[in-house]
DNA sequence: AACTATCGCAACCGCGCGGAT
DNA sequence: GATCCGCGCGGTTGCGATAGT
């Protein structure tokens, strides 16, 4: 016995580790169908109630990444995205918390997913995804983040990134704040990140990025879809000499 | 076609928390 | 109060699949 310290779980010898095969899941999926809920066991005892040479964490593990049959598989959707983007600017790594919020979906797959989508995705527009602000801009308070305002002009071998912070003026709810990142896509030169209370009044932050000097040049206007409220014809001006 | 690099995801590992004793 | 124990969490790793050269 280890005194003062925690019993390794997986420390017998003869236990398997790695992937699962079809044999293994249905023998594990076959317990808990079976047993259920209904307790009158616990995670450890189940490897030996349910005949499988694996240690009751990984069990555990197997199960509620793969095998539940309330899990949603496949792509994440934008709303999805947008919210697992939204919890995590409140919420941080809690991936067992924002996972509560998206319904199917583990806090593995979260995190897997946001350590290779999104986290990319935020860098790439240049913001840093562990504080949700720009890279260059966390200093700036919030009087000059209610002006439009652009980064410095980048040599021109670097990818072209502008950030333009937007602060809506409106009485805008959660939900209008919702529907605005509905004018996002993958094959749109920009992108949202919001940030609001829930309640009432937020701050959207457009970012923009990709080939912007293209898509301005011959207009120095964008037009931004406010929910219910119409469009709006952010001027852009500011992307001039 | 062969090799290498990158990506995406399943699984592992170690730690902390909280309940039971 | 100290210790044990089970569970859950977050970080990390391993490896197959795919893309690029």
């Amino acid at each position: 016995m280890i005194m003062g310290g925690r019993k390794p779980c997986c420390d017998e010898v003869g236990l398997r580790k790695g992937p699962w095969t079809v044999e293994e899941d249905g023998k594990l999926v076959d317990f808990l169908r079976i047993r259920g809920g209904g307790g009158g066991w616990c995670w450890r005892d189940v490897p030996k109630l349910a005949g499988l040479r694996r240690c009751g964490k990984s069990c555990r593990l197997r199960w509620t990444n793969y095998l539940r049959p309330d899990l949603k598989r496949g792509l994440f959707s934008e709303e999805e995205i947008q919210l697992i983007i939204d919890l995590h600017a409140r919420l941080g790594n809690r991936w067992s918390k924002i996972a509560v919020e998206l319904p199917g979906r583990t806090d593995n797959d979260i995190k897997n997913y946001w350590n290779t989508h999104i986290k990319r995705k935020l860098i790439r527009m240049g913001i840093d995804p562990n504080t949700h602000r720009r890279f260059d801009q966390q200093n700036v308070n919030e009087e000059e983040e209610k002006v439009l305002k652009v980064n410095s002009p980048k040599p021109p071998s670097e990818p072209e990134v502008v950030v333009v912070p937007v602060v809506l003026q409106n009485d805008t709810s959660a939900g209008n704040l919702n529907e605005l990142a509905d004018v996002d896509g993958d094959d749109q030169p920009w992108s949202f990140l919001m940030e609001n209370d829930g309640v009432g009044a937020g701050e959207l932050t457009m970012l923009l990025s990709g080939d912007i000097a293209s898509s301005c040049s011959s207009s120095s206007s964008l037009w931004l879809k406010y929910g219910d409220l119409g469009y709006e014809d952010l001027e852009l001006g500011c992307f001039d000499d």
